[in-house]
RNA sequence: GCCCGGGUGGCGGAAUGGCAGACGCGGUGGACUCAAAAUCCACUGUCCGAAAGGGCGUGCGGGUUCGAAUCCCGCCCCGGGCACCA
């Protein structure tokens, strides 16, 4: 398509003289107000992707725009450039991951430069810089010191695939591998954590005075999935100490002490310390079965032996049985793989007919139902599914069966029942959260290593400060092991010993890419002071970042680490104490599918955004990125969507034939005194400021790109048939500062040769209300809510006039046929309802 | 199973209790041209009608209201998140 102007010639001389002018490099000492604007630094694959295109053109958009307010505007850039790709292509080619990751890096910035996309470059952080990894160790070190970092043996999940554990978060519900697929298993391994759960409180209740998508903030606190209950001692039948033995209790933990009284029996999880005292002779066989099969199962498996028919396999008796303090009576005990030893005790009681898992184990065992909530009339008989039998009811209702609880409502009871718990001794109200410590470890190469030394005599030591970083060295073996490549290398393993200079061995598990996309943003506000990674004092003139945006696929992982990191930093002293919440407002913009799916590198449906530069420009699909529908909302890329591309470039070329018009033949405008049209034409120009401010406040791009168009729709008849000449100035000016943010080049290449300066420089337009103002307007009038008549009004017009002239249409006469109006209802300027 | 979103022309979407379908894509017709491209102009939800005009219409069924795409209740479908978390 011939286009009105040459795009690739204009496009290419703005992006390289922003660059050379440095036009977006901010200093801290920038007198404007500060304004952050971030887009999630992308895990560098190779060349922009659509998806990039979309978020680097929203990002691109507020810096634009929010330096036109009069902000100085901080938009860094960087790369996350850790990460198994890298390693992989090592696997396979023989490449190191360094070499592979510069390379993709000098292409991603090259494709986000050739958007049109500014970025202080000064600040440019990649986590595998020395400097950057440097940094990560030494906050390491600082956790470590505080206790916030520690190593433990625990269940981990172990990948096959990836020859790695992987964090909760990174196995995905079916069990597998969020990146490989294979099904994810239970290895016992020592392994570094952060203590992310010790901020669980404050995690959630940060949450409320973040500007986030609301979904995004449900999906935090689902994760940090906090419940109020009771813990409480089981005294085991036999074992109250009275026959001179120890004193047994089973310790449970339940969110419902009001149900107590239903309690019939108790489950402990098969790696319960107690199952072997509470396992009698008869019963060791089963249990031990039992256990066995739970250990080796996977979660895939378990997960696929759920629903009632399969509990009979997955409980099993144990043979002793436990006092139920509030009834005093004894309930029998049982191992059973649906509870689980990570969340609370580690055992419960159950209560079938207040809780559905009960309810099945119930059915299954044949063990008693004791109703201690009343269910609703007709539960007993349809209150189940498909209108069946009901089974356990979790609703409200009054407390039955319960001795002293009987005739409260639930909440009165939990808080009695708790109360009684406390005063007798037996328990305490306490909270669970399904949050769990962050394991950071990695068995893999390409990733941060973790800076500790492992010394026969003095244990785990950090490597000290002076010594950092602690880089990988160039020469290892990639193949995939188990164990991470840097075990295979003996002159990194075998070091000395910080204290005493014997002999000792390395960590050699790298951190969990996480670790590095959880301060980045701090470390771009200030990349430059010596001897800490970001000063306090600096860090806290930009944070926390305005505007972060990024895909919802971060709702929680990154999301949820940065907000834990920003707040650890400032508690060992690294960021200002006041400093909790890195991301003030977060926008999750929507994905980029195709036939269905998330177009993906790895999905292989990737259309590339360069064509599209060399044919309509970087212009023409910003804007189709913008215009194409509301941001948040997923879009689908179709056969269709070329012409729509088509059409934005269509719009673009209108605007230069307007803005910068050819030398022949002259515009046909006119000077003198305003007539009609040019009024309207004004204030036309001044109800676009109005809207576009106005949509651009609200992420409406779409509408705001579709307000342009209207408006050049109008413009453009105006100008040919010989607009004022003043009227036709103050509306293409007035329209290239307000497409500025959206289509950059273009808008600047107009505006230079119109003014001969930079239309980014100039203050984004302000609308005169007076002109914003309608002269007139559309009233509408309708007989009983259907439309009969337009009628042009004054905005001002009165309750009474409005009416009057409703009555008086001629249209509105003809359908009343003489009938009289009942009520008339008027809503001047808009509208008149006349009911009969 | 639980918790969020969403369902509007041929398509992307607009309209946050007051003219449903802005804007764009696609389509149809026309102007310009030897012709084409580009550009420009007009029409384009659906049904009835030659037209003027009118009926119907925002997933389905009810309700509130002078008035509902919008609010409430029930249902269907699509997308996402969580899921033995006691």
């Amino acid at each position: 398509m011939a286009r009105a102007y040459d795009v690739s010639e204009v496009e290419k001389k703005w992006q390289e003289r922003w660059a050379e002018e440095g036009t977006y490099e901010v200093d801290s000492d920038d007198p404007r107000p500060p304004w952050y604007v971030l887009s999630m630094y992308p895990y560098p694959s190779g060349p922009a992707h659509m998806g990039h295109v979309r978020n680097y053109t929203f990002g691109d958009l507020l810096v634009r725009h929010r330096t036109m307010l009069g902000y100085g505007v901080l938009s860094p850039f960087g790369f996350d450039s850790f990460g198994l790709p890298a390693e992989n292509a090592a696997i396979k080619t023989g490449t190191h991951p360094r070499i592979f990751t510069d390379a993709r890096i000098a292409e991603l910035k090259d494709s986000v430069t050739s958007l049109g996309a500014v970025y202080d470059w000064r600040r440019e952080v990649r986590s595998h810089d020395p400097e950057y990894i440097m940094w990560n160790q030494a906050i390491f070190q600082k956790l470590l010191a505080a206790g916030l970092a520690y190593r433990a043996t625990a269940p981990v999940n172990w990948c096959p695939g990836c020859q790695t554990v992987l964090a909760n978060e990174q196995v995905l519900a079916d069990g597998t591998c969020e990146r490989s697929g294979d099904v994810v298993v239970k290895r016992d391994l020592e392994q570094w954590f952060f203590r992310i759960t010790q901020y669980a409180d404050e995690l959630l209740a940060g949450l409320d005075e973040l500007e986030w998508p609301e979904r995004v903030k449900t999906m935090q606190r689902n994760w940090i999935g906090r419940s109020e209950g009771a813990e409480f001692d089981l005294v085991v039948e036999g074992r109250d100490g009275s026959d001179g033995r120890e004193p047994l209790a089973l310790r449970v933990f339940t969110t419902r002490p009001d149900t107590s009284f239903g309690m019939t029996y108790a489950v402990v999880a098969p790696e319960h310390p107690l199952v072997d005292a509470l396992t009698t002779a008869e019963h060791r066989a089963d249990v031990a079965a039992l256990r066995s099969r739970a250990e080796a199962s996977t979660d895939v498996e378990r997960m696929s032996e759920s629903g009632p028919l399969s509990l009979v396999k997955r409980g099993v008796f144990t043979g002793s049985s436990v006092i139920n303090p509030f009834t005093r009576r004894p309930v029998p005990v049982y191992v059973a793989d649906y509870v689980l030893m990570g969340y609370g005790t580690g055992a419960i009681m159950a209560v079938p007919a207040e809780d559905a898992r009960d309810w099945d184990f119930a059915q299954a065992y044949g063990l008693p139902v004791v109703r201690t909530v009343q269910p609703p009339e007709g539960w007993e008989e349809h209150g189940g599914p498909a209108g069946g039998p009901g089974g356990a009811y979790t609703g409200t209702g009054e407390k039955i069966n319960s001795e002293w609880l009987n005739g409260l409502d639930i909440p009165t009871a939990k808080a009695k029942a708790s109360e009684w718990l406390e005063t007798e001794g037996i328990g305490e109200r306490t909270v669970n959260y399904r949050l769990r410590d962050w394991l950071i470890s990695r068995q893999r190469f390409w990733g941060c290593p973790i800076p500790v030394v492992y010394c026969p005599d003095h244990g785990i030591l950090p490597v000290p400060l002076e010594q950092l970083p602690v880089l990988a060295p160039d020469d290892v073996e990639f193949l995939p092991t188990g164990e991470s490549p840097l075990a295979t290398n003996p002159e990194f393993l075998n070091t000395t010993c910080p204290r005493c200079g014997g002999p000792a061995t390395r960590e050699t598990d790298t951190m969990d890419t996480f670790v590095d996309s959880s301060w980045y943003f701090l470390r771009f506000t200030d990349p430059w002071t010596p001897d800490v990674p970001f000063d306090p004092e600096i860090a806290s003139h930009w944070m926390p970042v305005d505007q972060y945006i990024g895909g919802i696929e971060h709702a929680i992982l990154h999301l949820l680490y940065a907000r834990f990191f920003t707040r650890a930093l400032a508690d060992v002293g690294l960021a200002p104490e006041e400093m909790r919440e890195p991301f003030a407002r977060y926008y999750a913009q929507g994905m980029i599918r195709m036939d269905g799916t998330k177009m993906s590198k790895s999905k292989g449906n990737l259309v590339a955004p360069s064509s599209y530069l060399t044919t309509v420009g970087a212009d023409a699909l910003r804007l189709f990125h913008l215009f194409v529908g509301p941001p948040a909302d997923d879009m689908d890329w179709t056969e269709q969507t070329d012409s729509v591309i088509e059409g934005c470039g269509r719009f673009l070329d209108r605007v230069w034939r307007l803005a910068v018009p050819p030398d022949e033949p002259v515009p046909q405008t006119r000077s003198g005194p305003l007539t009609g049209k040019d009024v309207e034409v004004q204030r036309a120009t001044h109800r676009l400021i109005d809207r576009v401010t106005r949509d651009f406040e609200r992420w409406s791009y779409n509408t705001a790109v579709a307000a342009c168009m209207e408006f050049v729709n109008l413009l453009h008849p105006y100008v040919r048939d010989g607009g004022q000449v003043e009227v036709v100035d103050a509306a293409l000016d007035t329209l290239l500062l307000l497409l500025a943010p959206m289509t950059p080049h273009v808008t600047a290449e107009a505006w230079e040769r119109r003014h001969g300066d930079h239309v980014h420089l100039r203050p984004w337009p302000v609308s005169d209300p007076v002109l914003v103002a309608e002269e007139s307007v559309t009233m509408v009038v309708q007989v009983n809510g259907k439309v009969r008549d337009r009628v042009e009004v004054s905005p001002e017009v009165s309750e009474a006039d409005a009416e009057r002239l409703a009555l008086a249409s001629a249209a509105v006469v003809e359908t009343l046929d003489g009938a009289a109006p009942k009520r008339v209802i008027a809503r001047p300027p808009k509208l008149v309802n006349i009911v009969v």
